[in-house]
DNA sequence: TTGCTCCTCACGTCACGTGAGGTGGC
DNA sequence: TTGCTCCTCACGTCACGTGAGGTGGC
């Protein structure tokens, strides 16, 4: 018969830990003293207090262990339960392994003496979209400016005509698997509401449709803010950091202009984008 | 201006995390209207926003994020801050590894059908102890009975010459590299308050000695209950668990006589020996 | 009688999620 | 006037650590 001090010296856990696991319900003292609460336990105790401090190693919480515990489980649910956990830690492990090469990746960032990072590289998840959407392929980059205006004239009229309002911020999408000066392949709308989208497709003007971008797809994201000129080194810093991060381009980059309408932009004016591109790992 | 929902969606954060972040001071509205409390964003705020994410992204704490973004922090504190992170999440890493192999090593276990392990192995930390001890080599299996019982004898009665009282269980240990039958090394003794050791130690009979136990040492550690005889079945089982779960015997495995003095047990009683092995990674 | 151990609340941890209950804006 | 958005509390999360304030046992 051990007071509570004395067993939590023998086996090495607080005294705290002893009466939470006898409040859950986990461990009960063989004798509880109704005057003075005194809680007395037993040697034999001892195994079961080891069962449930090496369950909980294992990664199960105190609710699964008491789970177990009781229902003197079939040793097949028990297998369950492991390769439920052995999958869990695997989760956490790769998430781990990818904070840690992030991490590695801003101090090789820092000590290559990198122009700092202007904007910070987040990641989310596309939402699902439907765009009135304008496609062309732009032969120079100086062509680039005039075919955009176009284009975006072109959709905005299309909206006032069916007399719609778009969703969110015009979109830009660059088809192009790599870089290059000519022939950019570009597609640009505007994001409708999906009804709006089912009731127009068939009332655009020719050289108009409707584009749908998935949902839930992995984005690396980053606010460029400044002239438009200075885009491409916004765009190209966000391919470094997705290559030194151990993704890979996975889609069309996308370019949403969130300080509104580019049209009514004087090109020396800061714009505010968020540049988007699809990744895997 | 952004009220605190568009602004959630442009970010894709709850609009309960900027309200969080609002009070935290790590990112404040632009302007709050002092009638209706509504907080108004501008865009020129996703910027810091996205640090702000990026930097949790990294591992820090919403704390630690408010320094590094107060202070305008000198590059070569934010790589310290860095390394930091870094080790942190090496440290996770090497934790989630050793859980992984002890969940694996269970379900190996269990397919293998091996026999259920009675008891648990839990992983703790040796306390620094002083015994006053009897060492002696045992020549066969069969003489071990009459040897423990006349080593525990000679220390009992020099701790009754002494009068002092042990400070814990009965210990032994068994000084052996490898397991064998013969000439068994082993020590035995009892724990003494370290003030009583060094008064104790010129008094000593001879055969007897002081033995220091180093604290701070992991150990992985059973508990036996039952007869004595099947306590090597017990210690092999724990040995086992060791090599399964990628650890290295690192010193002399031990046991304490919690059930109390061996002497006083009949051979066929059930005891409760806690069953120690040093061990490293 | 003095320490020592034990007891029962109850707050704090970390970054929010999730109502409850109420009000402004179109 | 009806929804929609916004607001401010405040509880819950998970496994305890850490006092606060008080009492039994030797």
């Amino acid at each position: 018969m051990f007071k509570i001090g004395e067993f939590s010296q023998i086996a090495q856990v607080s005294v705290r830990m002893l009466r939470h696991y006898d409040k859950l319900g986990l461990l009960q003292p063989s004798r509880v003293d109704t005057f003075t609460g005194y809680r007395y336990y037993l040697l034999d105790q001892l195994p079961r207090l080891n069962r449930i401090l090496a369950l909980k190693d294992l990664g199960f919480s105190l609710e699964q262990i008491r789970d177990l515990l009781e229902k003197d489980l079939p040793p097949d649910q028990l297998q369950g339960m492991l390769l439920w956990q052995e999958a869990q830690i695997e989760q956490t492990l790769a998430e781990e392994q990818a904070r840690l090469q992030r991490v590695r990746a801003r101090l090789e960032w820092l000590q290559n003496d990198h122009p700092l990072p202007a904007y910070d590289v987040v990641l989310k998840t596309s939402q699902a979209q439907h765009l009135i959407a304008a496609q062309q392929v732009v032969p120079t980059l100086a062509d680039m400016k005039a075919y955009r205006c176009g284009m975006f004239d072109d959709v905005w009229r299309q909206m006032e005509a069916c007399g719609v309002l778009p969703n969110g911020p015009e979109v830009v999408l660059y088809h192009l698997q790599e870089y290059h000066e000519t022939d950019i392949d570009m597609e640009l709308g505007l994001p409708v509401a999906d009804a709006v989208a089912l009731e127009l497709q068939p009332r655009l003007h020719p050289g108009l449709g409707i584009s749908c971008l998935p949902g839930d797809e992995p984005l690396a994201t980053t606010v460029h803010r400044g002239p438009i000129w200075e885009l491409p080194q916004t765009i190209s810093a966000l391919l470094i950091w997705i290559n030194t991060n151990g993704y890979q381009v996975a889609g069309s980059t996308r370019e949403q202009h969130l300080s509104g309408r580019e049209h009514e932009n004087p090109e020396a004016d800061p714009v505010v984008f968020e540049i988007q591109i699809p990744i895997i790992a």
